[in-house]
DNA sequence: ATGGTGGCACCGCCA
């Protein structure tokens, strides 16, 4: 680990020490901000419904549309609640997107490694003008990097390793803790960085999304400014996971999983991350997706400033 | 020790 990633993970650990977490007390301004991996939004377009009533997110990013920007169901999203859209689709593969109720005042993308992918896009919403800043939300979906952890002989895992140093260079949180930028990045990182983020550190070390060269990348992004949200309000040492293989017979018997999608934000946002939430009962509804969602709730003090570290 | 499932496209690709 480099010193920087060190810091970074030295920065979430500090915090937890903060007890920053659940106990926090709702006022009606929290908002909250979820992320999930649908595979597929029109095949699963129930489940969205059934997720936003259920836990009722105010942004909500979505990886693996797979459908052409037309294809989007963005009538049924409004309906649900949802009149800002934000598409960066693709036919058939990858594809993200991000349904709001909260107006957006920029919307963009970047493309990595000189591909045309749709894998990421950002946009910027005020939290009640005056109170907090705006934020800049980042929706990643980091490619998967096919089975074979070897860059010369398998494409796919030098270009998911070329993305991530694309990703260090060009996505940054906050490279200095003085720096008040207000930023969140979540989505399908498709990296387990801890040993508790999968089901087997030993077993898993060289397969592809654990192995050491993915979990350094992935700690020398979060140390150009972000804090794994997750590991403040979940401890390190607990086991969490967020994907379950569709191969497996019984997912929740075999637990096999692994913590592929992230919820990151730039050091002066995250100590107003009062909570995060785990649907991992969403793996067991019907025709499901590989992925739960997980929400970040972010609580609004009335300071003009959130609490910094 | 291997193969197991799923979505979309189009008869294989990607995950």
């Amino acid at each position: 680990m480099t010193e920087s990633a060190m810091k970074a993970w030295h920065r979430t650990c500090a915090m937890q020490k903060e007890e920053v977490g659940p106990a926090e007390k709702k006022d009606g301004k929290d908002i909250k901000i979820a992320t999930w991996n649908i595979n597929s939004i029109r095949k699963r377009l129930a489940l969205v419904n059934r997720f936003v009533r259920e836990e009722t997110p105010d942004v909500l990013c979505l990886q693996e549309i797979k459908c052409e920007n037309k294809e989007f169901p963005e009538e049924a999203l409004r309906r649900m609640g949802y009149p800002y859209i934000a598409v960066n689709g693709q036919k058939g593969y990858h594809g993200v997107a991000i349904v709001s109720r909260l107006p957006f005042t920029q919307i963009g993308s970047q493309r990595f490694c000189n591909k045309d992918d749709a894998r990421h896009l950002q946009v910027v919403f005020g939290c009640e003008a005056g109170k907090l800043s705006d934020i800049t939300l980042h929706n990643v979906y980091v490619p998967a990097g096919g089975d074979d952890p070897d860059p010369v002989s398998n494409p796919k895992f030098a270009h998911k390793l070329a993305f991530l140093k694309e990703m260090q260079e060009r996505i940054k949180g906050a490279t200095i803790l003085e720096d008040k930028t207000l930023s969140l990045l979540m989505g399908d990182l498709n990296v387990a960085p801890l040993e508790t983020d999968v089901w087997s550190h030993r077993q898993l070390i060289n397969v592809v999304s654990h192995t050491p060269i993915e979990c350094a990348y992935l700690n020398n992004i979060m140390a150009e400014g972000w804090v794994d949200v997750a590991r403040v309000h979940i401890p390190p040492k607990q086991k969490l996971y967020t994907w379950w293989s569709y191969r497996a017979k019984n997912w929740e018997l075999s637990d096999r999983g692994r913590r592929l999608d992230h919820i990151w934000a730039s050091p002066h946002l995250a100590g107003s991350i009062s909570a995060i939430k785990l649907i991992k009962h969403a793996r067991g509804w019907e025709s499901p997706s590989d992925h739960i969602p997980l929400i970040a709730t972010l609580t609004r003090g009335d300071r003009q400033t959130p609490r910094s570290l």
